[in-house]
DNA sequence: TGGAAGTACGTTATAACATATCCACTTTTC
DNA sequence: GAAAAGTGGATATGTTATAACGTACTTCCA
């Protein structure tokens, strides 16, 4: 009758694909640990705190992990490009945009908690064009916008 | 023949002014430990983090100064537009244009640790362009662009 | 096939960043 | 001058992130 209990949050076989997929191209192994922490951040609405990530795998795997661990792990789906961290909000969600690494513009929903990743070429030639007048070599962006998504400013209007 | 210790770091009259001419519109009280926070703010090159700049006053003022004292002065200073926080690096640094409070704009060079604050106006545009595109009601934006600045790529080109 | 090099990851400890709670003192207001 | 609001010190704690060290497991190649 009963299964044994899972050890990861399901899946989606689209985004353990991806993940594989993506780790198998650049030559980088997706073990079972970081795929666990993968499927643990798709399986919430919401980004989360590396901590709040620890406790949900603990939960989930009845045993105690280190800190470190997840932030190996992190750090790993990071350089990957299959998940990002909210610098404003020091949370992590995986990233909503599959199919080729990116920068990223975020809209932080202060209401609902929900998170919106949008991609504006326009704004990253305007983010370069103004890096460029000041004679500056820009790397990475981060922007951050934070407000009401269009939710809930119908339940709380301005 | 010396002058008394100093209490607080030098400060031009400009900035002085500004605080002082900020807080009085505002109502706000701008009190000598909150000023000694400005200042020494003022007096470095770079952003600093709140313990960084804990370490700064105690050395000057020759005393102990507890965290959450020197947190409320930098909320204080935030929400009178006299300094900002740095999202990306977690640090604070005095806002350059202070003229009137406004959105702003960084551009972080990891090789020398300066940073430089811009406004675009083109940006902010573009920026309630694409939340209006996503019926997304912005308060607020962060915009951290990380990179080398003109200076440090002469050193290091790419 | 066995050994070197690299990667993964567990464990413990600690660093770095930020806030809670409580209380004493000062300034403002009436 | 008493009440209310504002300021900020002291102590403790909460939250986020990394250091330092050791072990095991791959990979690869001689």
């Amino acid at each position: 009758m009963g299964k044994e209990p899972a050890k990861t949050a399901p899946l989606a076989a689209k985004w353990r694909k991806l993940a594989e997929t993506r780790c198998a191209e650049r030559g980088e192994r997706l073990t079972p640990a970081r795929l666990a922490v993968y499927a643990e951040m798709l399986a919430s609405d919401r980004p989360l705190s590396a901590y709040e990530l620890i406790a949900l795998l603990e939960r989930r795997q009845g045993r105690k992990i280190a800190p470190l661990s997840v932030y190996r792990h992190l750090d790993f789906l990071k350089r990957n490009g299959l998940v990002h961290r909210l610098q404003s909000a020091q949370t992590y969600l995986p990233c909503d945009h599959p199919v080729h690494p990116h920068e990223s513009q975020f809209l932080l929903c202060s209401s609902c908690g929900h998170v919106d990743e949008v991609e504006s070429r326009g704004l990253e030639t305007m983010l370069s064009q103004i890096a460029d007048e000041h004679g500056f070599r820009p790397d990475d962006a981060v922007v951050e916008i934070k407000g009401v998504c269009g939710t809930c400013a119908v339940d709380e209007p301005h």
